[in-house]
Parts: structure tokens; C-alpha cells; sequence
DNA sequence: GTCTATATATTGATAGAC
DNA sequence: GTCTATCAATATATAGAC
């Protein structure tokens, strides 16, 4: 059950020793503080992005950190921070990617690398992903805020880019956003789907070269499918 | 509402007068047992494809479904059995579209009319989607065997079939499996990812229009980024 | 078939000793 | 900081009256 949304400006339990540390009011803690945290983040990562917020149990994830669950509730005080820390260290890195997009350079290289990158994540950050398609397939309560906010500001931006580059007759006609669209689903679709396309290709397959075949044929796709007519 | 084709051996406990009904042993059950479990049904689609089957309570379905809890229980001994049912349900038409892509037809035009089918069922069945991707995402932990059995075997089949193509020169050569994981992953998008397509779009955009925007889009990106060199 | 009451288990979170 | 014990709230499922 749903746990109560909090808008909490975070007052965490372990803070620092009165500000001694140079590091300021917004890490009021030790290293070995951060450290443990970290672990239980880690941690954490794991039970969320399998289970889901209302999946995951706080045993199991102090178990997977290797500690007591009233030990790990010291670090964080309830369930919802841990999982709302994880959702916004993860929403930078998910970005990061589209805010690399560069008006300057040309469009079809531009969006090759834009697939790669995203694709690279996929590969490198799976949990991250499946983390984030747990919250928005639920409807994402905890994030819509941010979806109409930031990120609708951003794809604004791009398809802004995007749509420059077609009237300049460098790519093809077609809408910016569903293009934006295409390359997301297409490329978490080997996080977020793993386990299907792990079955589909069966175990002759199973290897990380499923990426690199990947990446070969979403590159032609969308390159052939956005190069402008000759 | 789609559905539910149910395969059933499922030795339910409510079952007919000992068959004096025409039905036979298949259908066990009155009519008005079976509208019911419609309503059950039809309730649980809406909890468990929003919430996921972990986050689902029978309390939620039941009242969704108008009656109580124990009411409910007698017609599904347990939450599990719901949830089985509406995933079993779901397979067939989740694959229809798939099965239906046809060796005899034309390539290009076969392509499209695939990703149309794939398209409208988000459209159609946006809770369907959403309740197998929830499942997916989670492990699969009740179909991995139907995706290592049956989902393979069709996917290999159609899979031979676009070889096929690609050797007649009617289509450009890629690997047909990730061109199958492309259509699925862009046309789903649409159903899972909805909150965000939502969210990025804008009010403005907020209308069913955007999946004919999409259907555009990726008719001309796939028949484009596939039609063979000339 | 449907209801009220309840048994039983799980889980998020706290108390308080050390 | 970490632990054992435990509370309080939910949630699955059952008992048994009507």
C-alpha cells in the first residue's frame, strides 16, 4: 500500500559532527557513513529494479547489503528514501545521453552516437533502466512531476534541433518526437527486456554480442530510415 | 475488452451441475459464473497491470470488481490464479499479430501491416501490454518457459521467412531477430511508456492523434530503413 | 453465493539494550 | 552503530453463519 507520499526536505538520521568536515551542509556525513550507504544503494539497486517499489522488501535488501534490517533503516529511515535517492541519481545518468545531442555537428553521425550511447547504457546500466520502466509503467507516481517538467523541456529542445536539421533538407521529414520515441524504446528494450531476448535468441546467443548486433542493425535503421532522398 | 481467451484445464471451484448443460466438460461452469469471473477478471487487468502482481491487493480487484473479498475468493482460490489466467489470456493475442505475418505477401507491405496490428493493440489493449511487461521486466517468473518454448519457435520461424526475403533482395539485409525486438520495442512504447509519451507530448498532443502520429512515423522509418539499395 | 469475523503471515518501522 | 525483540498495519486466505 502506498506508502504515503512525502514531499520531505530529507532530514536524514546520521549527520555529520556539526558541519566539522569541509564538506559542507549538503553531505553532513563521514566517509564510512557515505560508504555504507552506498552499499545499501547498491544494494537496494538490485531488489528495486527486480521487484519493483511494492515488490521489494526492506529484509531483502539488507540482506543483500549484508546487514540487519533496523541497521540499515538507521541509514535511511524508510523505505521510500532509498528508492526515491536511487530514482534521482539515476534520472541524470538516463539524460545525459539526449543532452550530449548537438545542433553543431551533423545529423546522421549525431544520432548514430546518440543510439550508441543510449545502447551502451543498456548494456552497462540494465538495472538502472529496468529500475526507471518499473516507476513509469506503474504510472510513475514519483516521477511525473519530472517527466512534464525537465524532461518535456528537454525533448522540446532537441526536437527543436532535430526538426532544423530536416528543413535543411539533412534528414528526412518526419516527427522529431517519435523519432526521439523510437530510439528510447529500441534501445532500453535490451535492458528493460532481457529476459525475452535472452529467450528468443536462445542460449547460442546469450553472450554480450547481442549489443554489438544491435548496434549494427539500429544504425542502419535509423540511418537508412532518416537519410533524406537522393 | 479483449478478452481473455482462456485455456483452462483449471479445476475452478465453482463448477456447472454436473454437466447437464450442453457445454460439456470444457466449460464447467454456468453462464453466470462466467460473467463473474469476467468482472473479476476485468477488475484484476485494471489492478494488476497499474500496480504489477506483487503491488496488487485482492482487495483493490474486489472492490474494483464491486463485491467482496471473500466473494471474490470464491471464484479464484487464490491471487495467483487471477493473475495466470489474465497472463494466458494474454499470450495468444499478444502473438497474433506475429503469427499472422505471412511468407506469401509482399515484404514491404507484410512489414507494415504487422507494425499497424502491433500498434493498434496499444492502443486497443494498453493493460494487456503492461501487464506482460510488467512480467517481463520482473523476471518473468511465470512464462519464461513460453518464451524459451513457444515465443522462440515462432520468432525463429518468422525470423526464416524474413531471411527469405532478405535473399531475394526484396529487403535489406539485417538480422531479422533484432528487427522483430525493433517493431515490438516501438510499438509497445506506446502502452508501457504511456505516462511519459503522455508527459512529453503536452496537453496539446494529449489525444489519441498520437497514435496515428506514430503509425506514420514508423511505417516510413522501417519501410525506409529496409527497403533494399536501388 | 454472499457476508462478517478471524486466523495467519508478512512487512515497514520502532524501542531499547549493548 | 549494531543488535534482538516487538509493535502496528496490511494482506492472503479461511471459517462458518445466513
Amino acid at each position: 500500500m502506498p506508502p504515503i507520499k512525502v514531499k520531505m526536505l530529507d532530514p536524514k538520521r546520521p549527520r555529520g559532527r556539526s558541519g566539522k568536515s569541509g564538506e559542507g551542509r549538503a553531505r553532513p556525513q563521514t566517509r564510512i557513513q557515505k560508504e555504507k550507504q552506498d552499499l545499501i544503494l547498491e544494494a537496494a539497486l538490485d531488489v528495486f529494479s527486480l521487484h519493483g517499489f511494492r515488490g521489494a522488501t526492506i529484509d531483502q535488501i539488507a540482506e543483500s547489503a549484508g546487514m540487519s534490517k533496523p541497521n540499515l533503516l538507521y541509514y535511511f529511515r524508510r523505505k521510500e528514501d532509498i528508492y526515491k535517492q536511487l530514482i534521482a541519481g539515476m534520472l541524470d545518468v538516463w539524460l545525459a545521453p539526449l543532452r550530449h545531442m548537438n545542433s553543431d555537428g551533423d545529423p546522421l553521425p549525431e544520432i548514430r552516437s546518440y543510439i550508441r550511447r543510449k545502447l551502451e547504457m543498456s548494456r552497462d546500466f540494465p538495472r538502472q533502466s529496468r529500475l526507471f520502466a518499473n516507476e513509469v509503467l506503474q504510472g510513475a507516481p514519483r516521477v511525473v512531476d519530472m517527466l512534464e517538467g525537465d524532461l518535456k523541456a528537454l525533448v522540446d529542445e532537441k526536437a527543436k534541433i532535430i526538426t532544423g536539421w530536416m528543413e535543411q533538407g539533412k534528414l528526412r521529414r518526419a516527427d522529431p518526437y517519435h523519432l526521439i520515441f523510437a530510439i528510447w524504446a529500441t534501445t532500453q528494450h535490451y535492458a528493460d527486456f532481457d529476459v525475452q531476448v535472452r529467450a528468443v535468441l536462445g542460449e547460442g546467443r546469450g553472450g554480450e554480442s547481442r549489443f554489438a548486433e544491435a548496434a549494427t542493425f539500429l544504425e542502419e535503421l535509423f540511418l537508412h530510415g532518416l537519410k533524406p532522398d537522393a
